[in-house]
DNA sequence: TGCGATATTATGTACATACATAATAAATCT
DNA sequence: AGATTTATTATGTATGTACATAATATCGCA
């Protein structure tokens, strides 16, 4: 009966940081020290301090050993679901426009993010997304149809583009970057606010590989706020 | 000379998923059986699949199988560094001003989030971040004085209330809400910029297991954005 | 002294085995 | 039939061993 998990190995790493036992900046025992003071397998500490150092509590290198890093960092996980899904779970009833649909060279500063060639035609897609038939999200989006061409098939005034990319296309990378600005007067139109509103913006780019395959900016309707947990 | 690391039998169940070989809401093999299958050990499956799975590719439960989800959920990693890293992570240089400090009971809707009971005392401070001078981020914060009482004594205006929590506070779990906001006058002075500006925000409540530790609001100064990767 | 080759070391991973746990399915009893 | 107990099963975890890998420290040589 023993009552050592990698768990309980973990807390005690934990509480030896947070009480300074281990201070910031400091090197602490190897994992088989430390696993023969606690008294179980070095797997086990392994498991408990490698998921410390994915969280940003502990840095660890071969050889040089285990830290405690000077300047925490907070890693915090966001759960970024399908915008149908967003607004499913808020309770209310999804609905979605498609507004424009086109073939087009994007703006330069698509171009430049995905790392295209400056005329490359790409897709370009306006879309509404909408909760109990109030505006809900605007989704302007480019996509790479050499990355993915049967979206030039695809039916996306049934199926929102979001969502279609998820289930159609491979994806490896990506990043997103969140900020607010304010509604200019197209926009303000389609999501019903006043022009010059603050609105919370998501504008992300994914990648396969090398290969890029969509750019978009997310518009969400005033008041909208995005969750996550630590 | 085994070549099958984790990494391998992780990238091949990504392409079973991506190539629906694995189709969305199915059940797929066990561990036992793709080990056998894939000519490795039982842990290495799992190693690759636990991953994913925390990740948010796979579903897991014990008896029931792993499965593919129907509804994909893509789980983002955001670094929250404190904000004089964010300032000096851009090659600025970090400044900051204590605008006020106080004790007082918080507003009702601070009170709510924390779970306090209405009139509890609690620790106000308001204070500017700066980047090259210039203003960066308004940081707007009650702290319990019952979960970190040091708090009374320490020297706030020569480090960060952000940056003496990290430090001094043992925290176990908190959330985010991100959003957008139109300044109000007060704010706009502070950051200086117009009234109404659109202002990308952060509130953030922390936790020592049941105890309320500090919520905070922080008010970014118009154009900046929040990073992140998957 | 300076540089490159070599040894050392802490973490990283793989494996076989064993047992724990949770959820389901089957069996049993009333 | 319905409720309760008992298998069954897939994932979860712990362990000892072995070897891989990357970074550092040391040695040997010019």
């Amino acid at each position: 009966m023993n009552a050592i998990t990698w768990q309980s190995v973990q807390a005690e790493a934990l509480r030896r940081i947070r009480s300074r036992e281990w201070p910031p900046g400091s090197q602490i025992p190897h994992e088989a020290d430390l696993a023969a003071e606690l008294g179980c397998a070095r797997a086990t500490v392994n498991r408990a301090l490698r998921d410390l150092a994915e969280a940003g509590l502990l840095e660890r290198r071969r050889k040089a050993g285990t830290r405690v890093p000077l300047n925490p960092v907070r890693k915090a996980t966001l759960e970024i679901p399908i915008i149908r899904q967003d607004v499913e779970d808020r309770r209310q009833t999804y609905g979605y426009r498609l507004l424009e649909r086109n073939t087009a060279p994007p703006p330069p500063e698509i171009g430049r993010r995905l790392k295209l060639r400056p005329k490359a035609q790409m897709v370009h897609i306006l879309a509404l997304h909408l909760a109990d038939g109030a505006p809900f999200c605007l989704e302007d989006r480019w996509v790479n149809p050499h990355a993915v061409p049967e979206i030039s098939e695809a039916d996306l005034t049934a199926i929102s583009a979001n969502e279609w990319l998820v289930q159609n296309a491979a994806f490896s990378a990506g990043d997103f970057a969140f900020g607010a600005i304010a509604a200019p007067d197209h926009i303000a139109q389609y999501l019903n606010c006043a022009p010059g509103a603050p609105l919370f913006t998501v504008d992300r780019t994914t990648w396969a590989a090398a290969l890029p395959i969509t750019a978009v900016r997310l518009c969400y309707a005033p008041g909208y706020q995005m969750r996550a947990a630590i």
